[in-house]
DNA sequence: GATTAGGCTTGG
């Protein structure tokens, strides 16, 4: 008899006929997975979801002693296929679990991708049947599945998100017995200021040139518990893919260095991991054809000379000198190119003050407690009832139980004699302690603190907020406010549709509002000279509402961080970025004296550098 | 030869 070589015909099943104790073969199509870990016991494990056109899903548990014998899984929507795997119920649910002689073939999943296999065993079938079928599951995907895995470049990366990275481990050293450092880079610039972990650096595994030339490319992710192991076992120059990284925002404000953290915690949700990438990889290719482009010294110069402030006018102006700056008269504008040395103040809530554009004052933010202090005054007058209930309010008043026995009346504005839904209704309180007052700008959008007169309601003292709104308390200027009757507020509750603007409330009122505004100094310095100019700023250079950062923790962290990329501290002049600004100068004369003073104008911070 | 894990985030 002539020898024949046959191979096996396998037969696949679908996902929705699997039974309880068999053994089969099937495809899927990935749909989630926790790359090879170092379990409790003596294998690695990988979980797997698979999902086929059925619709159906599986999770799997694969175990096995040999990294090489898991499946080469990189990303979700991968395709892969099974030989031999046991189906057991698990509760009430069927489960995919390794067997005896339990091997997969792993497939890229993009349609029109080279259906090349990886495999897990020296010896696979693989034939055109098998090409169709994979071909025929990416077209499956394509239209039925949503499968875009959270990746993201070092540029792109925002704070408090979790991705996955793909980079080149630069560098690895033991921090302490639960976690390990990786040092990585994928070629662009993280935006944000990051976290350098400390340690020894005899501990610091990686060629010391590398790490230098790139210490402001690659990012610090710290690695926990059971990462530990794998991350020691890991190669310099390796692809890695870290599979659900933690971009943690450094939380204390008071702290002189914000920045932005990378963790890989400890655990495998959500696919927590690390993956070693072969070469052959699309993502590796990808990255390696643009580090070889990548002309570091000048990449790294370019990222240098990148302004972290732009201009958002003004484009066509050539850059002036600072020594020409100061040798010039006053006033005129200039373009100028230079580094910021230092600023004032360095605690940046004190930066904010209060302007009035009117008589060009400035001055301090009252704090809360002279704002307590001016209320518990007022509460001393009684509510007048005779000032109750109008034609354009309804009032409600009370006696608290305590043994002062204070009096509050809240009266509520209308609108078409009607009363309005609470986030849309401005309020007057009397009588009303801060808290009080505090709890009900939450509720209401707007509250005014009153007193009772003879005849009218009135604002109570000049230094006490004329209105709260959100989190904003909103000032008038003493000097150029005449504050008119209460009842003027009748008119913007007759309006059409009441926007309660606190412009407009302000405007009725008589009251001159103060604006919020940054004010702070920088020195700046270029090859010429230093120069000293003020920023004098609503939102427009730091992108944030200066009335809002006073009560918003975040904001606070937000501006912190710019600050920290405008000047990062502990940075010889020569590391510090350019900052690229548009500056006046203008004089400022008195009776004894003249001098010459510079201010920003039309500039703005950087989306990010690269 | 059994065990491992059996998806579902944030502490350091």
């Amino acid at each position: 008899m002539p020898f024949q070589s046959v191979a096996p015909k396998y037969v696949y099943t679908p996902l929705n006929h699997l039974k309880d104790g068999t053994v089969v073969n099937l495809y899927g199509i990935v749909k989630f997975f926790k790359p090879p870990y170092v379990s409790k016991g003596t294998d690695y494990c990988s979980v797997v979801t698979l999902v086929d056109p059925s619709n159906v899903k599986l999770t799997c548990t694969l175990f096995n002693g040999n990294l090489d014998s898991l499946p080469k899984i990189y990303k979700v929507g991968d395709i892969v296929r099974f030989h031999r795997i046991k189906i057991k119920e698990y509760n009430g649910q069927m489960q995919g679990i390794t067997g005896v002689g339990f091997a997969s073939l792993t497939f890229d999943g993009t349609v029109g991708a080279p259906v090349v296999p990886r495999s897990s065993s020296k010896v696979y079938t693989f034939m055109d049947e098998e090409q169709k079928t994979i071909e025929e599951l990416r077209v499956w995907a394509a239209s039925n599945l949503s499968i875009s895995g959270p990746a993201a470049k070092l540029s792109g990366v925002r704070p408090m998100l979790f991705f996955d990275l793909t980079c080149q481990l630069v560098g690895k050293a033991k921090v302490d017995g639960s976690s390990f450092l990786l040092k990585v880079w994928d070629g662009t610039k993280c935006p944000y200021p990051t976290w350098k972990v400390p340690v020894e650096a005899r501990d610091l595994e990686g060629e010391k040139v590398v790490l230098h030339q790139l210490r402001n490319l690659t990012v610090d992710v710290l690695v926990y518990d059971n990462h530990v192991q794998l991350a020691k076992s890991l190669k310099i120059g390796s692809f890695l893919r870290i599979y659900s990284i933690h971009t943690k925002q450094a939380s204390a404000v008071d702290e002189d260095v914000s920045h932005i953290e990378f963790h890989l915690h400890g655990g495998t949700c959500y696919g927590r991991g690390i993956g070693v990438l072969p070469e052959s990889n699309l993502d590796v290719k990808e990255l390696k054809k643009f580090f070889l482009i990548l002309d570091l010294e000048s990449y790294l110069q370019r990222c240098q000379q990148l302004p972290v402030t732009v201009l958002t006018d003004h484009q066509d102006l050539n850059n002036t000198e600072l020594k020409t700056i100061l040798n010039s008269t006053a006033p005129q504008q200039y373009r100028i190119r230079a580094k910021l040395r230092t600023y004032k103040p360095q605690k940046l809530y004190q930066s904010i003050k209060l302007y009035c554009s009117k008589c060009n004052s400035l001055q301090e933010v009252p704090d809360g407690d002279d704002f307590d202090f001016i209320l518990q005054g007022s509460a001393v007058t009684a509510p007048n009832p005779e000032l109750h209930n109008t034609s354009w309010y309804d009032s409600v008043m009370w006696t608290t139980q305590d043994q002062k026995q204070r009096k509050i009346a809240i009266h509520f504005v209308k609108h078409d004699e009607m009363l309005q839904q609470p986030e849309d209704t401005l309020l007057m309180i009397e009588g009303g302690t801060l808290k009080e007052v505090w709890k009900l700008t939450k509720r209401f959008k707007c509250v005014i603190p009153v007193r009772s007169t003879e005849d009218d309601l009135e604002l109570l003292d000049p230094s006490a907020p004329f209105l709260l709104q959100g989190n904003i308390k909103y000032y008038g200027c003493k000097q150029c406010s005449t504050p008119k009757p209460i009842k003027s507020l009748s008119s913007i509750a007759a309006e059409q549709r009441p926007s309660w603007e606190p412009t407009e409330i302000a405007q009725v009122l008589g009251i001159v509002p103060l604006q919020y505004v940054f004010i702070m100094k920088f020195t700046l310095v270029d090859a010429t000279g230093a120069l000293n100019v003020y920023l004098f700023d609503y939102e427009n250079f730091f992108q944030i509402p200066a009335s809002e950062i006073l009560t918003n923790n975040s904001l606070q962290q937000k501006m912190q961080m710019t600050m920290n990329m405008l000047c990062p501290p502990g940075r010889k002049l020569d590391d510090l970025p350019w900052l690229e600004c548009f500056i006046k100068s203008y004089n400022v004369r008195d009776a004894m004296t003249h001098q010459v003073y510079y201010q920003i104008f039309d500039t703005t911070v950087a989306e990010g550098v690269v």
